[in-house]
DNA sequence: AATTAAATTTAGACAAAACTAAAAATAGGT
DNA sequence: ACCTATTTTTAGTTTTGTCTAAATTTAATT
């Protein structure tokens, strides 16, 4: 497996590629940041390698093959996440580009002895989950903040971006994973919401609270 | 920096071609396990960014620039080794491999908390120097025990040979940086030592002597 | 000094992974 | 059903790093 490969696989599945859906070349080629002729391409020699299926202009899925892979470097891109903000002080909006890079180290001993040193954490600083060894993860029930109903109290469970900018936004206010978030109204006029947090009380954008994850309380 | 040039940089530093020392391309190219026309081509690209000397015919040494480069490699290298010895459990002949991949992680900040969470270590597990950032390393005053005369003491900091068998053959014999050795007898017809360590006597052949190193006690 | 052996470089080719430009297939709208 | 816009594929290049085979230079030996 090349580097090359491995990214391709695990675009194609979090684009929803597992499950047999196919997945256009043009979708592929805009994750990758490549362009379409280089997609098909790779298609047909993941296609020869029995990772994927393919058949021309019908879009690419994965097989059970490719999904167990892509799971495991996943796996492995959550842990090294974990590793970086727990054992080395990193903030969660710098973690993912280095894992980038650390998800292709080659050595199963490597990521089972971090998996080990983590105390087997199930989700990574973006409340993602973290698959196991044998591609299992939990589905946490979540729901964008943007669709918890005015008066509903939730914990902060993870974010839909998780892009530097938007990480470092939520730092800046003081949003962070494990508060308990009650939405107290909701703007008509620009879908804003106000909100109730750790204390205090503040307002958010249509485009933050579509971009939060919470766990709605029982 | 790509990783196959980041390599040939490693591998000219420790075949001695830092000190403007020219190093021949069939040396590199033995090393790298590639072929001498493979070494042609990769010394001009070297030699076109400014990081190795190269004159046709003349063998390549490195710059100021390639010997800088080649030392934060070798850095990066050492820590990881230490890393997965100290925190991971790794035995010494199964870090090597590993830091042949994460020596080519590009990320400042990552290595630097590495050294921090190591707590700044001088040696790796094999007894060799970690350059610091700015490329100084200790330069530990130690010979090779096949060198060391006969009733003299000494402890043992390195070994020259680090490949996983001589270091298995060491963990089965119990023979261990930091133990205290006493050259107790040289056999004249093959070489071998018989010597005193940590309260047992053993014999060891001239092969196993040379490629160990200990530092003389004064 | 001439010859031979060894080391090194050149020339041409290949595989991986990307690109551009052109051709082909699909999907939508009338 | 036909035309058009979009998507996808093909064909032909490029770059990086390697290879083989042939040519060249250097070193060693007579
Ligand atoms: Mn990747
Ligand atoms: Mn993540
Ligand atoms: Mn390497
Ligand atoms: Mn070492």
């Amino acid at each position: 497996m090349t580097r090359s490969e491995e990214n391709y696989l695990k675009i194609i599945f979090h684009l929803g590629g597992s499950n047999s859906t196919p997945i256009t070349t043009n979708a592929i080629a805009e994750q990758m940041e490549t362009k379409p002729s280089s997609v098909t391409d790779m298609a047909k020699k993941l296609a020869e390698k029995g990772l994927v299926n393919y058949k021309k202009y019908q879009g690419v899925s994965l097989t059970d093959q490719g999904t167990k892979t892509a799971l495991s470097i996943i796996r492995k891109h959550r842990l090294w996440e974990v590793f970086l903000v727990k054992k080395l002080d990193f903030s969660w909006d710098e973690v993912h580009e280095v894992a980038e890079q650390l998800e292709h180290i080659k050595s199963e001993k490597l990521i089972d002895k971090i998996d080990e040193l983590l105390e087997f954490p199930k989700f990574d600083p973006h409340g993602d989950p973290i698959p196991s060894k044998d591609g299992k993860f939990m589905v946490r029930d979540k729901q964008l903040l943007s669709e918890v109903a005015i008066g509903d109290k939730g914990v902060c469970v993870g974010v839909k971006d998780s892009s530097a900018p938007f990480l470092k936004f939520l730092d800046k206010n003081k949003i962070a994973l494990g508060h308990t978030i009650q939405v107290l109204e909701k703007e008509d006029f620009d879908q804003s919401l106000h909100i109730a947090m750790e204390g205090r009380e503040l307002r958010i954008s249509h485009q933050i609270a579509s971009n939060l994850y919470v766990k709605k309380n029982e």
